[in-house]
DNA sequence: AATTCTGCCAACCGCTTGTCA
DNA sequence: TTGACAAGCGGTTGGCAGAAT
């Protein structure tokens, strides 16, 4: 037996939405705001529209301050770290991206940036493989051209990459081997983890740093910060520790390098008692392992 | 000029999550 | 603790417009 619809089918209207619907909608919630319902708000305005259609239809167009299209470089940069680290938690990357929505997102990913970061990939590979033939006799004349510096917005392995495990996943089916899991790791040195909608609720301002596991009790300026541990932004390996990343004054902060909340790491290690030390020879044991792994992709791609 | 193909994006569908009684 | 309901979310679809043939 399937889920009740949420409304009538047969008397709710379907398809692309009229000026005059939109107005109606538009008007309404700027006076009134959506009441906290949205399933009775289109009885309310005299709208034949399921409420699910409307909230979209407001969410997604008829918002204030929404941008459509004219992606920015900067935007396509901050789509593809967060794509690669969390994958298509739309809504997530959409918070990062101010007047665009989930589904703005999602769409431009699917139709142009994939392509564009594939083609992309697949031309870099391309010039490398050329490079390479011709690498003997260029270096034989001292003008090996190291002016390709472009950083590609993922690291060649990319499409190589186990299953990366994730704070969020709650697949418990992963063989053993797989991968080490993080929250795991961190609850057998006696930490525990508040859960991100409690995070969010807490959120003192640092609107970025959702995605974190949090020692419970701890302020949103007392985060773990292991994902950077001996890793650098864009190293994939930070996915497969499954750990989210910090960025900006976040892992300043953190790391005591410019300490500028007034903070450092010792709530952390007080917090796991057991044995800090232990926990991070853990977790490079876990990197020196993917390093195995990825040499060893390396030479089967040979 | 007519037809087919392709890309784009708004909107829908249904599953998951959160909230409340 | 449980069940019902609403909201949130991501995958998918369908229609339109422009390009290609």
């Amino acid at each position: 037996m399937g889920r009740a619809p949420c409304c009538d089918k047969a008397s709710v209207k379907k398809g692309p939405w009229s000026t005059e619907e939109d107005t109606k909608l538009k008007s309404y919630i700027e006076q009134h705001g959506t009441g906290g319902n949205w399933i009775a708000l289109p009885q309310k305005i005299g709208l034949k529209r399921c409420g699910k259609s409307c909230r979209l239809r407001w969410l997604n167009y008829l918002r204030p301050n929404i941008k459509h299209g004219g992606f920015s470089e900067e935007e396509d940069r901050i789509i593809c770290s967060l794509y690669l680290s969390i994958g298509s938690r739309w809504s997530i990357i959409a918070a990062q991206l101010p007047g665009r929505t989930d589904n703005d997102i999602k769409n431009y990913w699917n139709t142009r940036l994939k392509k564009k970061l594939f083609g992309k990939q697949r031309k870099e590979q391309q010039q490398q493989q050329q490079a390479s033939r011709r690498g003997n006799a260029l270096r034989h004349h001292g003008t090996v051209n190291k002016s390709n510096s472009t950083i590609p917005y993922w690291p060649q392995q990319q499409q190589q990459l186990p299953v990366a495990p994730s704070y969020y996943n709650n697949n418990n089916n992963m063989a053993s081997s797989d991968h080490i899991n993080p929250i795991e790791k961190l609850s057998k040195f006696g930490a525990q983890f508040m859960d991100e909608s409690v995070y969010n609720n807490n959120a003192n301002g640092y609107g970025n740093a959702y995605y974190f596991p949090l020692l419970q009790g701890q302020s949103s300026t007392q985060m773990v910060d292991l994902e950077n541990y001996d890793m650098g932004f864009d190293d994939p390996r930070r996915v497969l520790c499954g750990f989210e990343f910090v960025y900006g004054d976040h892992h300043n902060q953190i790391m005591g390098t410019s300490n500028s909340h007034g903070y450092e790491m010792g709530p952390l290690i007080s917090s796991c008692p057991s044995n800090y030390e232990a926990m991070l020879q853990d977790l490079s044991t876990t990197t020196q392992e993917y390093d195995t792994h990825l040499k060893i992709l390396d030479s089967n791609a040979v």
